[in-house]
DNA sequence: TTTAATTAAATGAATGTTCAGTTAATTAAT
DNA sequence: ATTAATTAACTGAACATTCATTTAATTAAA
């Protein structure tokens, strides 16, 4: 059993996490305060009590969930010190099953839709992807001070990754049996690679 | 001034169009009966008695969108009968503006997500990618049988192109500015084409 | 005893939907 | 060609429910 009374460190983030969860449930047209406080067996009025209102509440979630990728980015500095070794690592961590479950996709959707209307959700996720940007310039660049391969412009090869990786990520649900999967994920990886070494 | 009554051939359609523009105001989480029928000067029980209920018109939506990309699919037929040069156009086609604003991202994105939780819905996008898959196939065996270059696997092939493509779509919203833009499109038609030759 | 966590109760607005009725257009019969 | 019957388009009002939010009271921990 929970312990009954928890301060704001414990609370808010378990709401959030909860809040996350019913979204994933009934997406964030069918999620609201009321079943999030039912699923939680708290009062609606202490979800207002931490976060004042929904839409606050909304984008709390998205800090979460920018902040859990963020979390996994870390992750991905890869054992070897062999720049390029450490590059294909890096892309097949990226097109892993664990990587593309990091979070929800059908969140990432509506958080995606969301930022078409809201600005300052356009913003965190932008800011998003300049981290992750960010990260693989600095691989690029690893490799590049090797002396092994040069890029150009590291800039422009990590914006082909993350589009090719995201066109993966989005378009793998579509797929219908799972040995098509598995060759989809073996042929973007090439494409990554091959992309990389054109530059 | 719009004729006051309508039959259900121009109604119903209006209604799926209107639905549309409500969501790309407010998301698909914002969208009521309500606003739609305000926003149509008719009464709410009108949308019901064409839709029967709330899904069933965002069924429709959904029917709507496929539809309209499926109009659009038909255009991609390129002028000159060289197919190195189709497969040329259609790749730019793909990646040009106009095609990216078929339909609205946002909302296409408030679909994807939907799909995550709606079978039905996950069928039909489902199957919208297989209809433009076919036409990419098809282009693809065009080439081959000019015999200029054989592709090994057309249909693997022609996932490459629509993942690349629906991550083009995805990552441009997130760039800064016009000309970052500009650039970012020709790279990745780039990337398709190479893509295209290394089969 | 002060502070923070939590609930209770109540709010009005908006939600989707039903149902009964009205008005207009279409069809068939005269 | 006029009229009657039928169908379809549409409105009005009311429905119970859910919605986010407010304000005040209560409970427990520091």
């Amino acid at each position: 059993m929970v312990k009954k009374r928890q301060n704001a460190d414990i609370r808010k983030p378990d709401i959030i996490r909860n809040y996350h969860e019913v979204i994933i449930e009934d997406g964030l047209e069918g999620a609201s305060i009321g079943k999030l406080a039912k699923k939680m067996n708290i009062h609606p009025s202490l979800i207002i009590h931490y976060f004042q209102n929904k839409d606050n509440l909304t984008l709390a979630l998205v800090d979460y969930i920018i902040y859990e990728s963020g979390k996994m980015y870390q992750k991905l500095s890869v054992q070897t010190d062999k720049p390029e070794q450490r590059l294909q690592n890096m892309v097949e961590i990226f097109f892993s099953d664990e990587w593309c479950a990091i979070t929800d996709i059908g969140v990432d959707f509506a958080m995606l839709s969301l930022s078409c209307r809201n600005e300052r959700v356009q913003t965190k996720i932008r800011d998003m992807y300049l981290v992750l940007k960010g990260l693989i310039i600095g691989e690029l660049e690893k490799v590049s001070a090797a002396g092994r391969i040069s890029f150009r412009d590291p800039g422009r090869t990590a914006k082909i990754i993350i589009t090719i990786y995201d066109g993966y990520r989005h378009f793998r649900h579509y797929l219908i049996n799972e040995d098509e999967a598995g060759s989809f994920r073996e042929d973007m990886v090439k494409s990554v690679m091959e992309a990389l070494r054109k530059q």
